[in-house]
DNA sequence: TAGATAATTTAAATCGTTTTAAAAAAGGAT
DNA sequence: ATCCTTTTTTAAAACGATTTAAATTATCTA
């Protein structure tokens, strides 16, 4: 193991000198500043960070909390802001979560410092039981962004928004236009886009059908097994809507097998726009959510947070962020006869 | 921030007993203890991971290189080793690379110290430019596992391996059973995937043909193409094996789109058995590449590796970890008229 | 109760950097 | 040559924990 007094000791200077060197600074004369790095680079000299951020207190890392990666829609952001981060002389370390202990672990890990500031992207059963905490680690510790997440900024916190609860009303808007009435939505109870599922039948005056409601229906796999149910159920709806594409993918699935058709006998639209849609067969009608453009926005933000003087950081905390959403007319919704 | 030492006083302590009593240290006094670790926990005490780090040499932490993460391959992966990690009171942060350099940059994080070992899940092109370096983070730093990367281990790195390349002749062998003799393969170039379906072709006396193995296809997008050029193809194959599950899926969507059955018009094996194969419609055959399997074993030997003495390590090295691969039929292949 | 031993606490060194303040060297003006 | 700047280098403190070895206190034995 390398250190910089080695480094320090081969090019007959202090170290304080060839810190000083290696960190480019003016103070340090350029014949020496050269020698010392050729030296370090000859030694494949790596400084370790543990030291480094104890007393320079950077680690030019950040964290990303993520639900479990097997949804596109997240491993899309995910990729975004590496992206960004990247060219702007930041790694990212992902941190996936399925449980708020799991997040809990991760809020932890950062409180130790070892990130310079973190972006949470992970959905969160309705009462927060990490809200408290997380504000904290912003209060205290380090910037902290939000995507998708809390409905506007707080004290500490910047929350990069989308109108989730308003997809499911511009789906419903375009199905009563093909003369849909009975439309149901699968998805998560207390959720946002269940909750704007709900506003929109009202405001639309449509009647609420306890029966089309399906609750706890968030992957492929629960898409695929509520086609089965539904393929059996005799009032069937003549539309649904669903959380998120892979739920409409894993239903379409499992409806075509049992004979049925989409659209012909039944309209599916999703939620998300993820790329598979676009190359599902039928092509999948479906809601874009701004994904990359939050993650892209998100990161930015956090930046300018880490590299910007108080005043500038206040004026950070006066936006809103909050991206809008927009019909994606595909193949999987048609008019009904 | 409360440090260390804010507790101590607090509890009319010296910074030293407060850490021993922080670590369960049997050399502390039993009512002293209790009463430190009530203060810390009043005080919200975390400590700093990297001045702990700095001195005990341990994070906890371990680092999981994958590819991006939109193929749910190596997002089961990732998620069996962060399960079996987290039993053992690791945390696992993930690290996706799409280029040499990012993989890289990786490394040099992990020659700061920060983790206390690697598993590299990350393919890469034919020459392994970062090899060398990770052998050196090895044999220097940290314990470092390979799954799927390297033929076998090496002096400082235990590679967990399935047997890639044997995944094309088991397809080929069933689908000769059928009655195909012209197999196509849809992968990558140099890759053990396609060495292996080459060497299978001789091995089992099927002359090659050029227009029957195309090259850089590799995703769900690559695989959709392919099948936009496949349609048009004058003397097309009665069967494709590809290079993974997704391109297969790709591959199947744009064939139906284009009016052509799967597998009345053509046969289509993937391979990895991805969960969602079982869900497509057709079910997909393919071949199972035991994922899980091959995570949590890459995981216990990291944590081994991190536990264990000097002979017990050597013990460790001893061993060659190849899983098999295994033909799973479902709806995607059929005999040829 | 002295003396030995065991249990508990603590001062100080340490990990590998950065940074501050002071020292040394170099350059310029008279 | 002397004094004053400016440039360059360095010794030492600091970051926040752990750990070693020494000091203190408590317990036990005869």
């Amino acid at each position: 193991m390398i250190r910089l007094k080695d480094v320090a000791k081969k090019a007959n200077v202090s170290p304080a000198t060839a810190s000083l060197a290696l960190n480019n600074s003016d103070k340090v004369n350029a014949e020496t500043m050269r020698r010392v790095q050729k030296i370090a680079a000859e030694l494949n000299y790596i400084p370790d960070v543990r030291a480094k951020a104890l007393k320079a207190k950077e680690t030019k890392i950040l964290g990303l909390v993520i639900p479990e990666i097997d949804n596109p829609f997240f491993s899309e952001i995910a990729k975004e802001i590496k992206r960004v981060a990247k060219k702007n002389g930041y790694n990212i370390i992902y941190c996936g979560v399925e449980s708020q202990q799991e997040e809990l672990d991760y809020i932890n890990l950062f409180r130790g410092m070892q990130v310079d500031g973190a972006i949470f992207a992970s959905s969160v059963s309705k009462v927060d039981a990490n809200l408290a905490l997380i504000e904290e680690l912003a209060a205290n510790f380090i910037p902290v962004v939000f995507i998708n997440r809390l409905p506007k900024h707080t004290e500490n916190i910047i929350a990069v928004n989308s109108e989730l609860e308003k997809a499911p009303q511009v789906a419903i808007e375009h199905l009563v236009k093909l003369g849909h009435q009975k439309i149901a939505f699968a998805g998560k109870e207390n959720e946002s886009r269940m909750k704007g599922y709900l506003k929109a039948l009202q405001k639309l005056n449509i009647t609420y059908n306890n029966h089309y409601t399906f609750k706890n229906i968030l992957s492929f796999e629960d898409g695929y097994k509520l086609g089965e149910k539904i393929a059996k159920q005799q009032d069937r709806p003549t539309a649904i809507i669903c959380h998120n594409d892979e739920v409409a993918i894993g239903l379409i699935q499992s409806l075509v097998r049992l004979g049925l058709q989409v659209p012909a006998d039944i309209s599916i639209c999703g939620i998300d726009n993820i790329r598979l849609s676009h190359f599902y067969n039928p092509a999948l009608t479906t809601v874009n959510i701004p994904n990359k453009k939050m993650g892209r926005q998100a990161t930015k933000i956090l930046l300018a947070e880490l590299n910007s003087s108080p005043e500038q950081k206040a004026k950070l905390f006066k936006n809103d962020y909050n991206f809008s959403v927009k019909l994606i007319e595909r193949e999987t919704t048609r008019a009904l006869n």
